[in-house]
DNA sequence: CTAGCTGCAAACAATTTGCAACTAG
DNA sequence: CTAGTTGCAAATTGTTTGCAGCTAG
């Protein structure tokens, strides 16, 4: 099964701290994609004594070590979510902000085909896709 | 045939000062996607007076007008680039920073088919794909 | 112990803004 | 004429960093 953040800092060496410890839970537990501000909230409510450069740092080593990925949307701040075996692309709700994640394998096959016809090889790639809501 | 950017002005009747005047031909000349700061160098070869206060905000005007269209790609300043009729998007060379542009009809379709399926109507999108030259 | 972490406040980088003087229409 | 624009410098915002003290391993 899929080892927690925890498990993974052990893994890759990383001292964990309390202020790691508690920010490793708060992002486990979250199903959003939260801004370091935002984070810095969610964390202060725990500890209060936590700085928010220490979130800045954290969230930053984490994503070095593959716990973390970080989302920068369209004209904000940048955003986080704990990064699980299954990849996805976000739908973004213009109107609410809301987030929805999707998986589609015929667009990941697409791109890979895309960059190999161009002479790459596909390292990274980004797919947002900014919609309304229909009526029904 | 596509009008330039002094017409797309006129039509949305935007005062056409000497400086937007500038930075539009710059920007209609240019066939990369630079950054305001490199736009404003570009900008001041011409009239050394522009100010960077001022090539922000014309940027923002015509992003609005829908004259330019602005790419925050991974890590970076914003970097403009002019709308024209072709949607397309980008792949970026993770070694060189180099850019190139790409239509993909199929990826476009997939897209709009995800969003339908998810109950939205796609008003905007952003492909991003990053890669390493390959080996012939 | 000691390499690495933390909090703090100051430093940065990109972008925005208030204001008084100017200019396109 | 006058609403909108500009240049300047100061202000904001998001993020990073130097440093002295603290802590996990």
């Amino acid at each position: 099964m899929s080892e927690n953040i925890e498990q993974k800092c052990l893994a890759k060496g990383v001292k964990l701290t309390d202020q790691r410890k508690i920010i490793a839970k708060i992002m486990s537990e979250s199903n959003d994609h939260p801004d370091v501000d935002e984070l810095y909230n969610r964390v202060s409510k725990v500890d209060s004594k936590i700085s928010i450069a220490t979130v800045y740092r954290t969230v930053k080593l984490f994503e070095e070590c593959g716990i973390l990925t970080k989302h920068e949307f369209k004209g904000g701040k940048a955003r986080y979510e704990e990064l699980n075996e299954g990849h996805h692309d976000h739908l973004i709700d213009l109107k609410s902000g809301e987030i929805i994640e999707f998986v589609d394998e015929e667009i990941e096959n697409l791109q890979e085909k895309i960059a190999d016809k161009l002479g790459y090889r596909l390292v990274d790639h980004k797919l947002e896709l900014y919609g309304v809501k229909k009526k029904p």
